[in-house]
DNA sequence: TATGAATGAGGCTTCATTCAT
DNA sequence: GATGAATGAAGCCTCATTCAT
């Protein structure tokens, strides 16, 4: 219907196409309710090229988890990389990546969070897969600066155990931040390291909180 | 699951227990992929009464919803309210309540919190309900802090910003409680505030975190 | 719902209430589309008393038809009767005692010549013995016209063919004085007749009408 | 029927194929009786085709409605017009097509006249739709006739009036014709036209008929 | 390479009818 | 005499997937 005049494209456009299209469509109804015509049709081709290509709706969902876990795992890493020599530097960086990366591609971020857990064997594993591989990235630097902090006694862990807390809060702000547009990555950034990133060093020094005493 | 001979009850009574059987459907399967048959199997009726006492599908999900956002929202203001008299001490009660839900009615955390957006209108409106009801009760707790300790300039704004990353690390972390099982929800609880309750205080008397210079 | 109280009503008269309410709901649905339910609360009983009365849904059809096709009979006859003493005085009498039945009771009517074919053996051929005897009526006075006439070859064949002529138009006029509210029985019979009486008395004499000749 | 292997027919034919299927179903069972199971077998294919086609159990019955009320009405106006020039020799011709039609196409005739009235928004208003364009293609014929014969004084309603008693009795008479076959078109217009032309013209001339006296 | 035509399987919903009280 | 509770059976519709060209 659009103007895409059939050309023949290679195999690996055309492929990439197609993923395009389903995780629009995956990301805007969930994975039981998308439907591989509206897939086919976004994509501007027949069903059994969907199909000849990708092999089966399975196999379009993973593949769009695939590539977009490791598109944002990467997207992360540089970022985080590239972001200066100390962990509270690289910190800052990733994060703000990732909240650039949530707000640019929501698609591929509802694509691979906001799944109904049961789905099919392969697709567990295949999400499991994805978000503990997003999870290693974050616990990884987060384990740098605790490890660099001096406390050695901090593990793996304490690192995992921030990591989900850092991942979850900024998962939930991009909600908070859906509703009040106009809010740059770096803004989101600077107030979840407020509540945070204090939080963490505290932990580092030993500083730590314990539950008051009920008067 | 036992006595399944169970015969004539009284509308109100099968009508809870229809609900618990479909919460648990819609748990494991989500919206769409649950099926209607297997909620009826498990309430031990056949699916004519199903649709006689909650109408459709659909209606199914939306009571399974308002039962479970209510109870949850009861659970923590509850909970804070008994659990002293300082904010501080509202927070530790209530987000020990609401890891202690979490953790036992992981169905009902499930069917809130990780149902693919779109689904049908009703469902959608419903969830957002749910959600901003749970989001207000965390919020108003938070926002008591912080307007006490001082820094009246924070508004609702900033309380919705720290309910919201809150709630999503509380989130996360269940699942990461799922995978280190003898957690108890205080002890999650303790772990959350060591990273955010000295963020937040420090919000108040308004040591800021700023980004790092990059060298 | 409606203020019948529960009065404890004779066999008879319950029965006749629920056949009341069976004809409003088979005539505004047809017999597929009418639900048991929907009877039985119009009828403001429980649905177990119609079944233990009537015996199912066939038998709550059958009842109707038998009862309003007696009924438009009965009506038509009696009125026949005693407007006259000519052919044409009690056709006239009977026609319009037709056009009165029809506009009152439009129920009855639509459920004895508007249902779909084919339904059960049972009500087909209840539906079929009905039509069968309300023309026969409407025949027998034709006939007698006819006969009365002096053209002794005219039989029962010509008799029937003219009463379904009589019934047909009547029944079609129906519709028509639906869209013209404000006709009276009379004013209808009136039209009929001037259309057809007038072709019966000719075919009586003889003279009879032939196809024109193609210029 | 016959050669059941048929296979990938082109779209156009498959769906008049479609439509015939039902055609038959729908007159045979009447509107919801019928299954569309059934419609599909009897059309040799699978259900989902015709889902595909014709969208749904209204759609394809009111593609029935739609084709067959065409042709009715085109069949009609066709002989009609080729009938002759008099009004008379028009209404003649018209009429025996009317019956043609209906004895050939029992199938058209019953779906386009006996259904119970309620069913859906759609279906109610397709078939007053064709029940009005049918009846406007005879009144326009009837009218021509009684405008010419000189009495300028009857209008359209009279029109009208004549069209719903010749259709009704026609209607009806098709009943008659299926007790007495090996009747032609040609001899049931001659009984009908017998009936009611000289009527008709009666009419025309002012040679109207008033209700007896009672002795 | 590309697609129009086709379907097996399965899910939501409704209804006539019957128990058990 | 009366009814609230319950169900077997069936119908509409959709969808992932595959042929045949």
């Amino acid at each position: 219907m659009s103007d895409k005049r059939r050309r023949r494209l290679p195999r690996n456009v055309r492929e990439q196409e197609i993923i395009d299209a389903a995780l629009h469509v995956f990301s805007k109804r969930g994975y039981h309710a998308a439907v591989v015509d509206e897939i086919a049709e976004l994509a501007g081709i027949s069903k059994p090229m969907v199909y000849l290509y990708l092999g089966s709706k399975e196999g379009l969902f993973v593949a769009c988890i695939r590539r977009e876990s490791q598109r944002l795992a990467a997207t992360f890493k540089d970022a985080a990389q590239a972001g200066g020599s100390t962990p509270e530097q690289r910190l800052w960086a990733g994060l703000t990546a990732f909240f650039a990366f949530v707000a640019e591609h929501r698609d591929a971020w509802l694509v691979l969070h906001r799944q109904a857990p049961d789905q099919s064997e392969a697709i567990s594993a295949e999400l499991a897969q994805a978000r503990r591989s997003i999870m290693a990235v974050v616990a990884g630097l987060v384990g740098q600066g605790i490890t660099e902090g001096g406390r050695p006694g901090l593990g793996e862990q304490d690192a995992d155990f921030v990591a989900h807390a850092l991942v979850g809060a900024a998962d939930s702000l991009t909600e908070w931040m859906e509703r009040h547009p106009g809010q740059s990555p770096e803004r989101m950034t600077i107030g979840l390291m407020n509540m945070m990133w204090v939080g963490m060093r505290n932990v580092l020094t030993g500083e730590v909180w314990t539950p008051p005493r009920e008067t």
